[in-house]
DNA sequence: GTTAGCATGTAAGGAGTTACATGATTTT
DNA sequence: AAAATCATGTAACTCCTTACATGCTAAC
């Protein structure tokens, strides 16, 4: 249905499921979220809300305002939203909730998986334990690949190679052990976790224990 | 001068400045110095190749023919070449070198640092010291940088973060601090080494240290 | 002589960035 | 009322990928 699949709408959907935000707060959460050196560009954000939006997945909140801004008094009206340019919250539809929901289940086309883990585990707290194990498991075998494979190309190159590029070689398996130790760990705690899968379907109440204070 | 600016032709040209090679065998040292998880396709590479060719910093290697084919043997001519589609060995023209220089000073434009540093680190052997301790240090203060935002980003956050979005910030920062003691070492290492500048103005000569046995 | 793998290429498109442009609200 | 910051948006561009298409060489 929804034609744009890259890890930004996961996130956006991710993030207003939890609670309806407008664009330039959202930029904040998602640069937590994704994990990229850089900050995330409104040039990316925006267009993606605004296909986010005529697809469905997604509508403008009218009882909004200003009511998240936290230096605002509540003594205004909902908004002026007169002369354009107001504040826009955005909330999920229940299409988008739905959508949601399949994409966490997806985990898309491993290829894009480095981009995608990040987000997914994130979003684990509104995800099915069955999924949450299987996607640690497949991350941590496709992570057990590529160490394989670096272990033997090191092994291969090893008289060949100048110190600098084996020393970058040696660090990079060193940084994907590390990862598949880490993965181990998830999926050991997970094995321990009471086996209490989230109620996802249908969530008109918000289901505490996300909320601020 | 040149227009294209990418990671690519920056670790095109340090490996055809080791050695001349056609775009298949290129490819291979590239997955390897470029470290994605993912192998580039030749989507990239053709069209790359195809431009450094056109703006002059390579060459099409005329004496080459299957020289570097590991089961050839040496009794062949030089190399069919008519019909087209042999294979290309392509090495760096004086314009190449020059360029190749020039790029490795300048980490270019620090948002793609990310990406840059891991070949600029592979090409240290052809890079002066000074070169190599501004890139070290530029790296390792733009992590300790990024390392201290997440810090303060997890402690202002930690009460409405649920578990897995908390330990998926937890691990991030972690990986940045254990890349920061990495690059710590380098740069110590670097320190201690003794002070001899690579040879690098008109490489006539091979300058070996580099070549197979 | 046909399959398998080496080798080169192109066209269309996805995903994000930079640079720009503008409006609204808060602080000084 | 000026400056800073919050907030939304667009156009042009970059870099890389997928999917396709083709030819050459070795092995069976």
């Amino acid at each position: 249905m929804a034609t744009r699949t890259g890890v930004l709408e996961l996130a956006v959907l991710g993030l207003l499921r939890d609670t309806p935000m407008h664009g330039y707060e959202l930029r904040k959460r998602l640069n937590a979220i994704l994990g990229w050196g850089r900050t995330l560009s409104y040039g990316s954000l925006y267009p993606c809300l605004k296909q986010m939006l005529a697809v469905g997945l997604i509508t403008e909140d009218p009882l909004a305002g200003g009511a998240n801004v936290p230096g605002a008094a509540a003594d205004r009206v909902p908004v002026t939203r007169a002369g354009r340019r107001g504040k826009i919250v955005y909330k999920l539809t229940p299409e988008g909730k739905e959508h949601f929901q399949e994409l966490l289940g997806d985990a898309g086309p491993a290829s894009w998986e480095d981009e995608t883990f990040g987000v997914h585990l994130a979003f684990f707290g509104q995800t099915d334990r069955d999924v949450r194990m299987r996607i640690l498991e497949g991350r941590r075998s496709r992570l057990e690949e590529r160490r394989d494979g670096a272990k033997t190309a090191i092994q291969r190159a090893r008289e060949r190679l100048d110190e600098y590029t084996l020393e970058l070689q040696r660090h990079g398996l060193e940084s994907v052990e590390r990862e598949v130790r880490w993965l181990t760990e998830l999926i050991d705690t997970e094995h321990k976790r009471p086996a209490v899968d989230v109620e996802r379907r249908a969530p008109e109440e918000p289901a505490g224990g996300l909320s601020p204070p």
